[in-house]
DNA sequence: CTGTTAGCGCGTTCAC
DNA sequence: GTGAACGCGCTAACAG
């Protein structure tokens, strides 16, 4: 039996060590054939594959990571995992890392900056390389830590002007603020907006700041009677039309600044038969695919959902490989798609309504 | 200066030696306090405890893990993220391990075995310490990686009678088989039946095997006419319609099996004025929100998809433990909403076509 | 281009 | 209940 009081190996998986016996050849030569397999000769490098594949070793990178100080894991912490806006980003985000060999850990939060904190916490326990926040608001031990870890970070949630590191955005702000100017281009002139509830949702926040922004710009005034705060979802979108409309019958046209509110309305719209556009037109916020196949086809500013994840994804590899140029703050453009919700009739009439 | 050739130590991170110096213990006194608080005294973990706010510590999980032998980390590979339906299991999933302290890497393989293959070998160098699977058809490499990793490994993108482990699903061939006899007993005669192609989808085939054999059991003919292969989304479902309506005119019903076909159909049936369900009843399989606030509503399947990342993950936990026992294959129960899309007129008139 | 040595930060094992 | 020593599997640094 053995002495001393360490510990015994552990027999099961394959080591480097293995292979090496294998191939003949030392340890140190299979891990430079695996990772910089142009430092290594070629009959050595062909020898290490043999073996490889002879043995069916799949090399440790636990081990290699801590040895390397670096992992090949990037985390990244969405509000939500099934809410189809965050998991495109999570798509595109996947799709670039992986193309570069880096893996993706994946925590929601649920909009709660203490389940974000602990999420943060656990991830630079893993060791990420870097960190992918949908947030822009963490908890004071949130960005002591990110800022202790030394990773690059990338905030992808909204544009902040106090970024944490990096920041791969979209201004609300502008976004909002251009979709009212647009309707009120169109002619529109008792503009509702809706959103999700304040509280909840920091982006809504800006969002609203570009309606009153749009409006002031519009010479029309803000009326609270026209302002709402709805729940997500189309059940959203159905309770503030009927709400807005009650409130103020003279209201022309709602601007559905979050989900897929806007179709919900529509639906509602139909349903009690206020014909869209032309009682009330109605636009969205984001361009999920529904949007240009219910009739009529909605409004919609067309946010780069997917251009944000894999331009975060690029910055962070580009970071990683020390190669990376530019200002810190990416502000992605969106644009509006204008569409049969918000087409106004021809000038046969003077007023709408009357 | 060093001599000898080794390397130089790190003096980035925190390790914890220097949070046990600052409480004045030994490291596996933190070790412990961190893993088995109740294996230390109260004072000890206090001062520990104290040390570790103070210092900001992060214990790193890469050596707990090399050492320990073991992760709590869990890999899931997905066709795709943004797909709803993957995400929602991912989100349920993820619920379900963070109260458990277990992370998520994540991986889509875009329904592709060679991704798979390549994702499955990548999580297992990260010594994953369980596998969720959503694909059931793997290469020989990847059957072989994960038998010889020896970890619990779920699948559920279907049942299967061959598990590489375990299996938490529902039968696509009950569910499909169980709506076209639904159709049948209203007295659908001419049941058309639209999948995705059966080559990019393992699951499509148990779906079509269900729909023969409810048409053998109704006593309908199979018709060739009268099912269709499309791609997936909105569009698929377009053209689907298009395309069996114009083959066979004396069609009355489709089932749709798979994603938001139907709703396209929908959409499409009213832009053409074919009244659904009078003169075309539509049915889909999967049970996405959109589905109930259209008009008509469209009757479908409910896939318990959150029920089955729940358990699936469950399971895995409960192996993890020790505790898990039952069958390795859990076929849980889909039922059929049954909505206006597909609710027959009064029998004032014998014939619903003349 | 290849090998040797030391150490990444923690947990297991055993002694006290 | 606490501590000391060793090793988890790999890689940085240096020597040849």
């Amino acid at each position: 039996m053995r002495q001393g009081r360490g510990r015994k190996r552990n027999n099961d998986a394959l080591r480097m060590e293995d292979v090496a016996a294998q191939a003949g050849v030392s340890p140190m030569t299979v891990s430079r054939a695996l990772r910089d397999p142009a430092a290594v000769s070629q009959a050595m490098r062909d020898r290490v594959q043999a073996a490889m594949q002879h043995t069916g070793y799949v090399p440790n990178r636990l081990a290699g990571s801590l040895s390397s100080q670096r992992s090949r894991v990037v985390g990244l912490i969405v509000p939500g995992i099934s809410n189809s806006l965050y998991a495109q980003m999570a798509q595109a985000i996947a799709d670039v890392l992986s193309q570069h060999g880096l893996h993706l850990l994946i925590a929601s939060s649920g909009h709660d900056s203490a389940a974000e904190e602990a999420a943060i916490a656990a991830f630079l326990g893993q060791r990420v390389c870097a960190l992918i926040l949908h947030s822009t608001r963490h908890t004071a031990r949130a960005t002591a830590l990110v800022k202790a870890a030394g990773i690059p970070t990338v905030e992808i949630g909204q544009l902040t002007r106090t970024p944490l590191d990096l920041c791969v955005s979209y201004s609300g702000f502008k976004a909002a603020k251009a979709m009212v100017m647009h309707l009120g281009s169109l002619g529109y002139r008792r503009i509702g907006f809706v959103t999700l509830p304040v509280h909840d949702n920091e982006r809504s926040v800006e969002r609203r700041r570009g309606y009153r922004a749009a409006l002031k710009e519009l010479g029309l005034p803000e009326d609270p009677a026209i302002i709402a705060e709805s729940e997500p979802g189309f059940a959203g979108g159905v309770s503030a039309v009927v709400q807005l409309i009650e409130r103020a019958p003279d209201i022309d046209a709602i601007f559905f600044a979050a989900d897929v509110m806007a179709v919900g309305a529509l639906f509602e719209c139909q349903r009690r038969g206020w014909a869209v556009p032309d009682r009330l037109a109605i636009a969205s916020f984001d361009d999920v695919d529904l949007l240009s196949h219910v009739a009529p086809t909605i409004t919609t500013l067309r946010i780069p959902r997917e251009e944000i994840g894999r331009q975060s994804a690029a910055m962070l590899v580009a970071r990683l490989n020390g190669t990376h140029e530019g200002p810190p703050v990416v502000d992605l453009k969106f644009d509006i798609a204008q569409r049969e919700s918000t087409t106004r009739a021809q000038k046969n009439t003077s007023g709408r309504r009357s």
